[in-house]
RNA sequence: GGAGGGAUGGGAGAGUGGUUGAAUCCGGCGGUCUUGAAAACCGUUAUACGUAAGUAUCGGGGGUUCGAAUCCCCCUCCCUCUUCCA
């Protein structure tokens, strides 16, 4: 939720924003809504100052009995009117409420303007793609191969985009969990959390899923959700509180499966486990001063592609662009890693600064030392990594001719010595 | 799942229809005193909207009433007992 007083003061810049991200939302109408309410409070705060009168009037018995039942009835009048009016309002805010809700964050200006994915401009690179002297197979070759994954009964069991994950592909998928979460809190400070995974629509809410892109999401018989991302418990943790300054910031993480209906993506990486309706994925999370949190995104990006460095395998990062861009995001950076057999980067991460449009959302603030006014933190989110397309990954990457993989070098202690995946004989 | 009890300001806790936005205590902040501190004492200490007058807010929503923290209805959450259970 950006702040009304901008769309207020400054529209065009709302505008603006609507424009580079590709975005529709009819802003005229909520500065009506707007002026509407604003005329009915007004009109409304005078006729209950008149009402407290007159009851503090009856109460205090100062008028004699004829005048007092005149008093009552008049008064009774006012109390329908103020009704009304009340009833007015909150249909108005109700609808400026479910607008605004729909306006994305505004994006900050080193977020590049650009028309589609393709302009999202590349920041960095880190690592060679290895050069192979045989056929590369594609992961899911690898793995039906050696036997550790299987996708056939994971669609008997649930259904389609549902894999079975098996024997040592299982060990290493908990292996690198475990190994992320001991970077992040070992080295990199952040506290660990097990959250609930199904999780009430205000959490959804708060940080931007609804209303808006509720089909993306798995809904129980209950009303609750399925979480699609650590990033919403860990963010709504502080829903509705006030924090001390001193707390600031708090960084959290987060190994949690995620559940996403994948609604629209028929057709889309049908092969393999880059796109599945439930993956495992360690987030991070920091809740941070207004003041340094676009220095909080470098270090957040920065804690993702350790991950990635110390697992030795090759990635770029890219900034996304307006119309990539998601939309609780002010400025986001993707971190892509090496896919041999695509021959191309994929995501594998994607860290975002939402300013203080999810803070407002959820309703998260801070009272800052020197005193005065409670303020918006702002938050910021990033996948450490995606866990399932980190094996991808190390599968593709760490192929060897014989079709074993190579586990990579940080993870032999969490694979029990284990140094290689082969075929079971 | 069944029965009962409860939800008030940063915390504890009073308040069952009329200057109660809300007693009192603790905590916080400022001050007096002190070399400094403690103690004591004095003052102050919610939020939103509004230029202001003012209005709204006692878990959330609705209702009764001239007037609701106080009465009624619905919802949520918490506690106790009971039941079931990894």
């Amino acid at each position: 939720m950006i702040d009304i007083k901008i769309l207020r003061n400054d529209s065009k810049k709302v505008a603006d924003t609507l424009t580079n991200r590709k975005a529709e939302v009819d802003l005229k109408t909520i500065l009506k809504f707007d002026e509407e309410r604003k005329e009915i409070i007004f009109k409304l705060d005078q006729l209950k100052q008149l009402r407290n009168e007159n009851s503090g009037k009856i109460g205090k018995g100062k008028v004699d009995s004829d005048e007092k039942q005149q008093l009552i009835a008049e008064t009774r009048r006012l109390g329908d009117e103020i009704k009304g009016g009340d009833a007015k309002i909150r249909e108005l805010e109700e609808e400026i409420y479910n607008r605004m809700a729909t306006i994305p964050n505004l994006l900050h200006e080193s977020t590049p303007v650009g028309e589609s994915e393709d302009d999202n401009p590349e920041d960095r690179r880190w690592g060679e793609p290895r050069v192979f002297d045989f056929d590369i197979k594609h992961h899911a070759d690898l793995a039906e191969q050696l036997d550790i994954m299987d996708v056939p009964r994971g669609v008997k069991i649930a259904h389609s985009r549902f894999t079975l994950v098996k024997g040592a592909a299982a060990q290493l998928e908990r292996a690198l969990m475990n190994f992320m979460l001991d970077i992040h809190t070992e080295k990199h400070g952040f506290q660990e959390i097990i959250p609930p995974y199904l999780l009430n629509s205000q959490c959804l809410t708060g940080t931007g899923q609804l209303p808006k892109f509720e089909e993306d999401l798995f809904k129980t018989t209950e009303g609750l959700y399925l979480l699609p991302t650590a990033e919403v418990p860990l963010t709504n943790i502080y829903r509705e509180e006030i924090l001390k300054e001193e707390l600031l910031p708090i960084y959290l993480t987060a190994h949690t499966p995620c559940f996403r209906s994948e609604a629209g993506s028929y057709g889309k990486d049908t092969k393999g486990y880059i796109r599945q309706h439930q993956f495992n994925k360690v987030e991070l999370v920091k809740l941070v001063h207004p003041d340094n949190s676009y220095d909080e995104l470098e270090s957040l990006t920065k804690n993702a592609t350790d991950i990635l460095e110390l697992l030795e395998l090759p990635y770029r990062v890219i900034s996304l662009c307006s119309a990539d861009i998601g939309f609780s995001a002010a400025k986001c950076y993707d971190i892509e890693v090496w896919v041999p057999s695509e021959d191309r980067y994929r995501e594998i991460s994607s860290c975002s600064n939402c300013t203080d449009f999810q803070a407002r959302r959820a309703n998260i603030r801070f009272k800052p030392k020197e005193g005065g006014k409670s303020r918006f933190v702002h938050t910021l989110n990033g996948s450490a990594l995606a866990v399932g397309r980190t094996v991808v990954a190390i599968l593709e990457n760490n192929q060897m001719s014989d079709g074993s993989i190579k586990i990579p070098k940080v993870l032999i202690p969490y694979m029990r010595g284990l140094t290689k995946i082969e075929m079971r004989t």
